[in-house]
DNA sequence: GCAGGCATTCGACCATTGTCTAATGTCGTG
DNA sequence: CACGACATTAGACAATGGTCGAATGCCTGC
């Protein structure tokens, strides 16, 4: 059985060092590049056989955790490995709010990388370092952010077309299904979000980090 | 006959060494405080002898320039000269672009603060230091935000009403007005903005900073 | 296995939004 | 003063958005 494994960078050189320690934890697997946003959005729908997602926190066409969302919106089983480059300490909980598995700051040593790659391919959860949260561990993350978290993989696709102001019609086209289960989704994120119409569920959105650039 | 001059500020100290310096220069007139936007607000639709409002650029209940372009939807007639904490250069234009007719800086000297209140009340625009471009003196803001600018009071406040997710039918109820007339509003707002419906209207018109808070 | 919950899907129906046309009033210009 | 430009108002109509009920399929726990 093949496997193959997507590095989402807009770096090319360090898309390659990735490359090289993935190459060392899972000789067998292919390598797949992507230097945008929807270039990683696109091998990640094609290939069905993907087994983990290196993912840069600032990618080209997306801003805040918007990628993460979406990448994992699209296959919610394939986890997430974020790779920062230098954000504070809050970035890695908000991270795994939005599906993230684990946490990578760039100036990590080769052999944490390495580590939490080959953690993230048997399934397990990476021993990055966690909040610094003195005891319960519990996150003080606003409420409603948890709720985001929680939309469906559809849901959170429709809703990020939301925040592009395309017209229902326009969201049941390009993802493939009727208008009425578009409003149906609609409806069941404006619950999730507590509003009551599509303006607030987009800016509220907005307001949690959630965009995407065209 | 009474004139009267607006202080908001939510700074108590603050808004008494204004009155102070108005003192100096219109004795005659009738000094209102507003801690809050809401009660400037308020006030501003109270008074018909209005002649200046000082603003503080950081008010509760507003981000951005929210409060500058509020109040001058209110009463466009009425002068406004936006007191600043330290901003940078920028704030200066941007804030005439939101309606302001002058920009004070807080660490100005006395003697320029009451020569630029004299200067508003005479009806002319205070001698306060402009954008620093080369030669032209022409603004490169955003497009956009020019349009934004010239929105008719009345347009401005169905845009703040809509950023706050309400329905044609409640902007209608709150401004007076009929549903059919908002919606008049609506298309104009939408032409101006160039967007096709609300909810790109409120995404736009909140990434240029406006916006209220409850 | 099977019962319950949930995601996804959809059509029908009502509500909201947006366009078009047009009337009125105000303001500044020629 | 007359004229044009435009803000403001509004009704009728078309397009879009949102709710409800229901069917299907998947997964989890009993």
């Amino acid at each position: 059985m093949t496997r193959s494994i997507l590095i989402a960078d807009d770096h090319p050189l360090f898309r390659q060092a990735l490359a090289l320690a993935v190459g060392q934890v899972a000789p067998d697997a292919t390598v797949l590049e992507a230097g945008t946003l929807v270039a990683a959005s696109g091998m990640v729908a094609e290939r069905g056989d993907l087994a983990l997602i290196l993912l840069d926190l600032k990618m080209p066409g997306a801003v805040g955790f918007s990628g993460i969302a979406l990448l994992h919106a699209e296959r919610p089983d394939v986890p997430i490995l974020v790779v920062s480059s230098a954000e504070g300490d809050h970035a890695a909980d908000e991270a795994r709010a939005f599906g993230a598995r684990g946490f990578l700051r760039k100036d990590a040593d080769l052999a944490v990388i390495e580590d939490a790659i080959s953690a993230a391919l048997a399934g397990r959860t990476p021993a990055t370092r966690r909040s610094v949260s003195s005891s319960d561990g519990a996150s003080d993350l606003d409420p409603i952010r948890e709720r985001v978290a929680d939309l469906t993989p559809t849901q959170l696709k429709v809703l990020l077309a939301v925040l592009d102001g395309q017209l229902n019609k326009q969201i049941a086209h390009s993802l493939g299904i009727s208008e009425a289960t578009v409003k149906a989704h609609m409806t069941a994120i404006m619950r999730k979000l507590d509003v009551s119409n599509r303006t607030q569920a987009a800016l509220v959105a907005r307001s949690l980090g959630l965009h995407l650039r065209h």
